[in-house]
DNA sequence: AATAGCCGAGG
DNA sequence: CCTCGGC
């Protein structure tokens, strides 16, 4: 078991190699599409982050898990010129910068952005010049680039969650609602809002499941004061944009409905942090379980897993694979 | 070899 | 059916 080294609060002493790391493997996604090497360079970043001390070589840096020759070299020059050629050579290179750019738009991902480039299409002038070439999502992410780049005050997500809350209770009082994310982690600031909803009568077993196929269809209509645009939108999972008012930016908002009997595992799972719910897994794993979005399974002596444990409370998924409870705000690894 | 895989749009 | 993009 793994524990954390640098615990929320304290500040990354290695930001700068962060930094540059995660600038590399935004090339290497983008740019490159080599995915591998974007993992690579974002784990290393990540455990660089979870140092408390300062890194003072590449050659200290690569006794580090993640971290090889290749990356403790650059650490190295970084820490000898204060720049990496790499890094510089990539500024320089013009259309390395236009595939960065566009695939900061939300929908347009490297192969998108690889085939604007090819039609020359570089600067978000040029794709407000050429709409007919995006679909309706990534026109989304264009009309709202800069917005969706800002980050959303703890405040005025809570503000939010009152109104969804209220207008969904409103549709029936029976919804539970749970905003998810690093809202739910007790962050001062999030990058989206993740809204978890379900209903007493959204069953899994339900043979009329085809019966509720309007409910998210009635949420998002319940709330069209704060909701402005829809990205896509099906039975289970609704993606798009609210805002709370005039005065404030526009802010991307994902609705799930959950059905009843996954709604905990869903809770927790899109609660995060991502490096908890691997730890977490792990953990249900050595104690005979496994867990994921939508159910916690014992495994049996076979090695197949067996029936879906009946979970009405996240507690209860901690309970069973004996691993102490954290609350999410003990959540941010 | 590298974390897994589902949802929805669009073709 | 498949790929893309988001999560």
């Amino acid at each position: 078991m793994s524990k954390r080294k640098n615990p929320s609060g304290n500040e990354n002493l290695n930001k700068d190699f962060c930094d540059f790391l995660m600038e590399l493997a935004d090339y290497e996604k983008n740019v490159s599409r080599n995915i591998h090497k974007f993992n690579a360079y974002k784990k290393a970043a990540s455990v660089l982050a979870s140092q408390s001390k300062r890194i003072e070589s590449g050659e200290e840096a690569k006794k580090l898990n993640g971290i090889g020759e290749k990356i403790s070299k650059k650490i190295d020059e970084f820490l000898h010129t204060g720049k990496l050629r790499k890094l510089e050579n990539i500024h320089q290179d013009e259309n390395a910068q236009a595939l960065s750019l566009l695939t900061r738009v939300s929908g347009i991902g490297p192969v998108k952005a690889a085939d604007l480039l090819n039609m020359g299409i570089k600067t978000l002038e040029d794709l407000r010049n050429n709409k007919n070439q995006l679909n309706h999502h990534q026109l989304i992410g264009l009309k709202y680039f800069e917005d969706f780049e800002k980050k959303i005050p703890r405040s005025e997500i809570h503000e939010i969650e009152t109104i969804i809350t209220s207008e969904i209770r409103n549709l029936d009082p029976r919804y539970t609602i749970t905003i998810c994310g690093s809202y739910r982690r007790g962050k001062l600031e999030s990058g989206d809002i993740d809204a978890l909803i379900t209903h007493p009568s959204f069953k899994l077993d339900n043979e009329k499941r085809k019966d509720h196929n309007k409910l998210l269809k009635s949420i998002v209509t319940a709330l069209n004061d704060l909701i402005t645009d829809t990205i896509s939108m099906g039975d289970t999972k609704f993606m798009g944009v609210c805002r709370l008012s005039n005065e404030h930016p526009f802010r991307r908002l994902d609705i799930r409905l959950i059905p009843n009997e996954q709604y905990y595992c869903a809770v927790l799972y899109f609660t995060g942090s991502d490096v908890f719910n691997k730890e977490m897994r792990t953990h249900a794993l050595e104690n005979g379980f496994t867990l994921n979005e939508y159910s916690l399974r014992p495994i049996g002596v076979t090695g197949v897993p067996g029936e879906e444990v009946q979970i009405t409370s996240e507690e209860e998924i901690f309970d069973y694979i004996n691993y102490p409870y954290k609350k999410p705000e003990e959540r941010n690894m």
